[in-house]
DNA sequence: TAGATTGTTAATCGATTAACAATC
DNA sequence: TAGATTGTTAATCGATTAACAATC
């Protein structure tokens, strides 16, 4: 797959939904689709799903199309989706174990490894993911051992500074983050993605004031 | 507040950062903030900062700033924390009972009144935030008596199109949405907020193959 | 070939940044 | 008053949309 620099993150973010939708069609039965007919469904702009697969390659047909299977495939490889990143999850709460199912289950591109806690209560019992939960005395020991490259935030803010900080000195440099850790904006080397619930939910909030009826108001997908 | 109409996506999305914030700056004992200070701890311009602000009106004073506590009250307003919308939790695996968790803690706006299932194994039992979680049969009736104008989502996908066609029945027209519901987009009229597990984390696997190293790309905390 | 649809360039639109007058 | 910092307008930048030549 041809791969270039500098594509923007407004396109990035856009690539999961195409893997998505077109894992759907493909799962349909639709082996063919047009970038008209894929933005209708999708809600999109034709010309905006063109310019953002030719970021990338030229995967259509002029005159026909795109062919669902190997457009699907061809993105996926633009993600990354057939590595196994090594992946801990810190923190197996209801969270933490909601996560660790979705990245055994959901997902390619990561592998998970080991599920840690400090809670005696859970530590040591299995989890959905078929992990059982270590101690996070631990961690330092599993992770010279096995060498995950990525780690999954599941835990409360007073735990995070000193948890990001023996992370990062075990050489974690990516991390998945479901809180408000402003801490990781002191590493200028780590990558970070995050999923705030408070902040999607306080944005929820703001458009139910302001659409107080029903008026529409659909978002992304 | 002053209210106007038209705020892009953009800006609102940058409020509930800027809440965060200045609820910790507050907590911290900042009193006292301009923009430029706090453009450059949030890694922001200060004219990004004034700009957002003055969307919604004029809330510093000139030649002096910003005061903390009065700024977050405003923000609180503006996304309308001060209101309690009734909302019920569809789906009570860990997912749905972390997610309740947070939504009976650590946020306003909301109020969370049910939690449902259909699982007869943790039906009738008591979750996090207090709740007995409710066979999802009794649905109808508990929302024609209590009348909730908001729903999470927090099911698997073959159970969507069933419930979402029950729900929006009973008059709900706002959904909180952990999976990908595109069923929804089949309703005009309703307000979607979606927090997508596995586009967030494809973007990260992304992320991961464009800088193997450690090569800083520091997103939005 | 004719029709369709891509890949790509050009035009438009919107969001961010810079600049500065207003004013505390 | 002088210095600082806002509110706001203007300039820039980037992302989206439209148009169309290339071509299957």
């Amino acid at each position: 797959m041809p791969r270039r620099d500098g594509i923007s993150m407004s396109v990035i973010r856009r690539m999961p939904r195409y893997y998505r939708y077109l894992s759907h069609l493909e799962q349909t039965g639709v082996t063919r689709i047009s970038s008209k007919e894929l933005s209708e469904r999708m809600g999109l702009t034709a010309s905006q799903i063109r310019q953002d697969l030719n970021c990338f390659g030229g995967f259509g047909q002029q005159g026909y199309g795109y062919i669902v299977s190997e457009l699907r495939k061809e993105i996926g490889n633009i993600l990354g989706l057939q590595n196994t990143h090594k992946a801990v999850v810190l923190g197996s709460g209801h969270l933490g174990q909601a996560v660790s199912a979705y990245l055994k289950f959901e997902t390619k591109g990561f592998q998970l490894i080991g599920m840690f806690d400090n809670n005696p209560a859970i530590i040591g019992t299995s989890t959905l993911c078929d992990l059982i939960v270590t101690d996070v005395a631990q961690l330092e020991e599993f992770c010279q051992q096995h060498k995950p490259t990525m780690a999954v935030l599941c835990i409360p803010l007073q735990a995070a500074a000193e948890l990001v900080e023996r992370l990062y000195g075990l050489g974690i440099r990516t991390f998945w983050n479901f809180s408000h850790f402003d801490i990781l904006r002191q590493y200028p080397d780590v990558t970070v993605e995050s999923v705030h619930l408070s902040d999607s939910l306080m944005t929820l909030c703001y458009l139910m004031n302001e659409n107080p009826g029903s008026a529409a108001k659909p978002l992304r997908f």
